[in-house]
DNA sequence: TCCAATCCATGCATATATGCATATCAAACC
DNA sequence: GGTTTGATATGCATATATGCATGGATTGGA
């Protein structure tokens, strides 16, 4: 090392950068404040304020929003690196965390956060009641490593080497309707008697329709007139008579008022992984939920 | 963008980890107060204050000092890359900075800074009264890429392609000695005469000795027993008779209690590099004096 | 063994930053 | 055109962080 060092290129006020990162980002100064947790004039000062100290112009107020200046956008990049680096010194000082006690989140699809979670969740509070749990029930596939979640519980395997996942086995799925509805297009038996029933669809991509079609039906994106996301709500669809929907197995089968479609037609299969940050892998809370869901997922998907 | 982006994670205290990283690269807090330029308490306070917001220890409070945790270590790591980023950020917004007050921090050998620099500055201070200027004057390199400098005079051209340098002309050196001192070594008229002579050093390699000798003469570390990294000390005994120092031929000429030793030598040359970050390159004050000086230097080196 | 130097911790007065409530403003909508 | 909505600024009381002075502790050396 130097025999003195030279920081004041460092000493500018870290905490104003991380309010023109999130400002920047977020667009505005409110929904910046409104991810930060603090009150808006706090982050409007500090804007103003790194503007000042480093003696340049970051946004233009024009209108009711700013816009980033060419010179904001420079110092953008630079200012999203120490962004990405927080993020990492976070990550892995969870990481080294060896208190039990604290926070945990947990990402889940809304059925399996729905369904399956509650039991885990009142044995987890149960065990370690210092440990508290937040969901985020979501079908859009957090960011683990921007730790948006601590463990994911996925249906497909991830691919990042730095997270670490553990398969629990696999989970199928059939398509349930009411007996009421089922009636109503004639109690069909073949793949054929449903070319033209309504299903309850998730998205426009032909995902789900090429995979039932794979199991030998013929269905296009007519037999799709509902969609939505939020497979909760897809099902409270089926469950009122408004078409066919898809469930997992065990859900669909304890639920008395629909029925199996096509009894015998072979399911669709999906693996249910937990998925986890490597760098949390050594902190004892972390270690502590993340074994717990598996044992527990894995019996309670048996 | 995510529809709401997850900013938890980089929501620590920034400036906590500042104080923990020029903490724990200064090797302790009083230093690193000192570096920063606020008071001890305040960092001691702020490194306490991140490990509580973490959960973790990062310094051993052994004896007197501070010592690293293995967690300390570890976090280290990711907040040097936190650091990196904050000097990329400072350098861009400097480079944005279109304001012509403000300081420039040159740094140059002491030779340079002492016989070279100050009719320049006079110049300078004239011409642009707004501008500070702060002088290091060092014959260790200063690393313009951690912006421990905005100029720096070099005697060799720098490699990195994040630097603009503009070469100034090259100079001459020659050795030096007070006809006392010759005297007493039987004024030589040849290498050879030298053979026996004291050499005023730099440092304990051989690079100086090598230079020599391949102009004519024929030393060894004997030749040299005193050395100082410091070139105006060294030109302090020169002129006190101590022994026979290199020095520039325009210093040296000049200087009327010293004479040329061999004067008929062909001279060392070195050239004389104007170097600064391509970062800054686009500020006004910066580039105001930057091409002050190259105008200066190749008029007073003429 | 004592002394001096150097470092970290604490108390307290002061400076700084924050949050709340509110004013102001611009754009979109009826 | 008025109204609503969602944004940025400002005033003021309060919370938080900082600096100074000081105490306590450890190391290294006379």
């Amino acid at each position: 090392m130097h025999i003195c060092m030279d920081w004041k290129s460092i000493n500018f006020d870290w905490n104003r950068a991380r309010a023109f990162l999130v400002t920047a980002e977020e667009g505005s100064l409110s929904a910046a404040a409104r991810a930060l947790g603090v009150a808006q004039p706090t982050l409007g000062r500090q804007v103003d304020a790194i503007e000042k100290e480093l003696g340049i112009i970051l946004f233009d107020r024009v209108g009711r929003n700013l816009v980033l200046t060419p010179t904001g956008l420079e110092l953008l990049e630079h200012v999203r690196a120490m962004g990405e680096a927080a993020n990492r010194v976070s990550l892995a000082a969870f990481g080294q965390s060896q208190s039990i006690e604290g926070t945990i989140c947990i990402t889940a699809s809304d059925v399996h956060a729905a369904f399956l979670l509650p039991p885990i969740l009142k044995n987890l509070r149960q065990q370690e009641p210092g440990i508290d749990i937040e969901i985020i029930a979501t079908n859009t596939t957090s960011d683990l490593r921007r730790r948006e979640a601590d463990i994911a519980i996925r249906s497909f395997r991830p691919t990042q080497p730095d997270l670490i996942a553990r398969k629990i086995k696999d989970v199928s799925a059939r398509l349930y309707a009411t007996p009421d509805y089922l009636q109503k297009i004639g109690n069909p038996t073949t793949p054929y008697g449903l070319k033209d029933a309504d299903f309850i669809g998730f998205d426009h991509t032909d995902a789900l329709i090429n995979a039932l079609n794979t199991l030998g039906l013929n269905l296009t994106q007519r037999n799709f007139p509902v969609l939505s996301e939020n497979l909760l709500v897809q099902w409270e669809f089926v469950k009122q008579g408004i078409g066919i929907g898809i469930m997992q197995s065990d859900v669909g089968d304890h639920e008395s008022v629909v029925r199996r479609v096509l009894p015998d037609l072979e399911p669709l299969t999906f693996p249910v992984w937990l998925v986890a940050h490597r760098e949390l892998s050594t902190s004892r809370r972390m270690r502590m939920v993340f074994d717990l869901l598996a044992k527990e997922l894995a019996k309670a998907l048996a």
